[in-house]
DNA sequence: TGAGGACATAAGCTGTGCTTATGAGCAAGG
DNA sequence: CCTTGCTCATAAGCACAGCTTATGTCCTCA
């Protein structure tokens, strides 16, 4: 099955938001697991014991399997319900991470730290090290823009951000620049394509001659992979995002180049495996950027060590 | 700051679900930038085009920032509404496979295809495969229990499951088995730990003297890293769940050793990095297992095929 | 045996999100 | 030029989910 320019992920069986409980019956679990108590989970979230008791109760229904021991000395997980509460822990930490890019979005105006970055590592990265930096700096307000290199180079030269971070092979001038992290892009395809069961690593000529899925002209993974195969990628698809390069591959419409970043997930369940190459050079650095002489400091010095360790 | 056996994440910032739009907008949201139109995306999720418009306005109310550009012939995202979307997806994604796995354990009785698991796999990797599984056989009822391999094996022995995935090093008797991925345990620290820094690898001496955290005895991780230093791990904390593991790693209580299934989101974000070790074989097979004789069929068969390409 | 913690139950209120019905803007075709 | 058909927006009414307060029951410990 081709997919076509635009479309993205398979068919969405319509009402899953109807099948998995909401995002505060979720937190609520988590905080009966770490607590031990519906009592305590409940002032925790700021609610009344019987609102808990209730909203595990009508998750346990919709579920149809019981989640947590009752008994007069406080509750426990039940063995499905430790393993219910790490799916649930997953979504928590999804939405924490949307919450935090969501916040930097939203301060835009009137905030103290002015974040530009790339899409790969906005999308990726950025929102893991807000809450990280909630979390040393709980009061700092952060605002988010995000676009190709260029774009943040003039931020950061009109003094519209305080701190970026760009993925591309050199950086621009009037800027002094940290390596934070490595991202590498890989050869993936679906398992069934023959590449899935090659030992041997394909060549950079075989790179070449080989029609590949890959994002549009201009896009900052699309410069790499020209870069190192001396311009002479071929695209089989050309499509606009990460997310539809990903998807077509998943359906098996052939060999897609992207970011590692962005499909760890996938890699794991294998709904794609990695090719390995050999002779060309794919990696590149993700570096932070400010302007030449005004390195960060306050909250964008915290936000530059977390990065770095 | 060191956390004691059974606490977990860090201080829950209470009101998470205020703050970021319930599943079903998310689901809506999705379904405008795929469908570049609110009331096509309403007709996809059952529900009319002023629900949807409503629902998509007080997302953006909620957020303080414009997403979608509506105009007479149809809905275009904005350029803060994409990167939303994205950060959206993967709550998605992570809803998809919360309401996969408990499909499979809501199942139990009345189901077609029988599973039974260790943890990690049930946790990290089931749910990616059951959400493939039922793309393709979109009617089968799944049924998953999770346990050590002991349990694992028991039930097929007795079967009362038709398929098994286990993570020991020794097949249990009775089993024919294929191996389907490869699992590396890893040793990872904080990143504001001295080991952070070092480039040469640590020796198994080095990492069979310092105190780590770990799982309990018996779990299958702890198991695999004392074959591989000869019996010799010193726990510095012994905690019940991978979670906990993980929380006091990045709080920075010392090293740990866990499976890197586990870690990828923590690596990303370098809440944790990981320290390269030497001379210490910590990789394991991950097998799919039945009793011998009895190769799964019909969707068993489907499901082994799919995680193993 | 009585105090205090745990969870459950009941009754009442409020707000959110749905529906139907309608209006307004823009594009393309007879 | 005016109709048809698509888009999204607005308005009014209804229904249900989830909260609160008030109470009941069970167990444990002093």
């Amino acid at each position: 099955m081709l997919m076509s320019k635009g479309e993205e992920t398979a068919a969405p069986v319509a009402g899953l938001a109807h099948r998995v409980p909401d995002l505060g019956a979720l937190e609520l679990l988590l905080a009966v697991a770490r607590l031990g108590s519906l009592g305590r989970a409940a002032r925790e979230l700021g609610i009344t014991q019987p609102a808990a008791s209730s909203r595990i109760r009508s998750m346990e229904r919709q579920l149809g399997v019981a989640l947590v021991d009752r008994s007069p000395r406080g509750s426990r997980l039940t063995d499905a319900g430790a393993l219910v509460t790490d799916w649930a822990r997953r979504i928590v930490e999804a939405a924490e991470a949307f919450d935090a890019g969501a916040q930097a979005l939203r301060g835009r105006r009137d905030s103290r730290l002015r974040v530009a970055a790339s899409m790969t590592i906005a999308e990726y990265l950025l929102p893991g090290w807000l809450i990280a930096l909630r979390a040393q700096r709980p009061d700092t307000a952060v605002s988010l823009l995000a676009g190709n290199s260029a774009a943040v180079a003039g931020r950061l030269l009109a003094d519209e951000a305080d701190l970026g971070f760009v993925e591309g092979l050199a950086v621009p001038a009037g800027l002094d620049e940290a390596v934070v992290a490595h991202d590498r892009l890989i050869v993936v395809t679906a398992p069934g394509h023959p590449w899935a069961r090659r030992r041997a690593p394909l060549s950079a000529g075989e790179l070449a001659s080989t029609p590949l899925i890959l994002r549009e002209e201009g896009s900052g993974t699309r410069q790499v992979l020209q870069a190192a195969l001396g311009g002479l990628a071929r695209p089989l698809l050309e499509l606009s995002s990460t997310t539809a390069v990903k998807a077509s591959a998943v359906s098996g419409a052939g060999p897609a180049v992207l970011s590692e970043l962005a499909v760890g997930e996938e890699l794991s369940a294998r709904r794609l495996v990695s090719v390995p190459v050999e002779g060309v050079r794919l990696d590149r650095a993700l570096r932070a950027v400010w302007r030449t002489g005004h390195r960060p400091t306050g909250p964008g010095r915290d936000l530059l060590g977390l990065t770095r360790g």
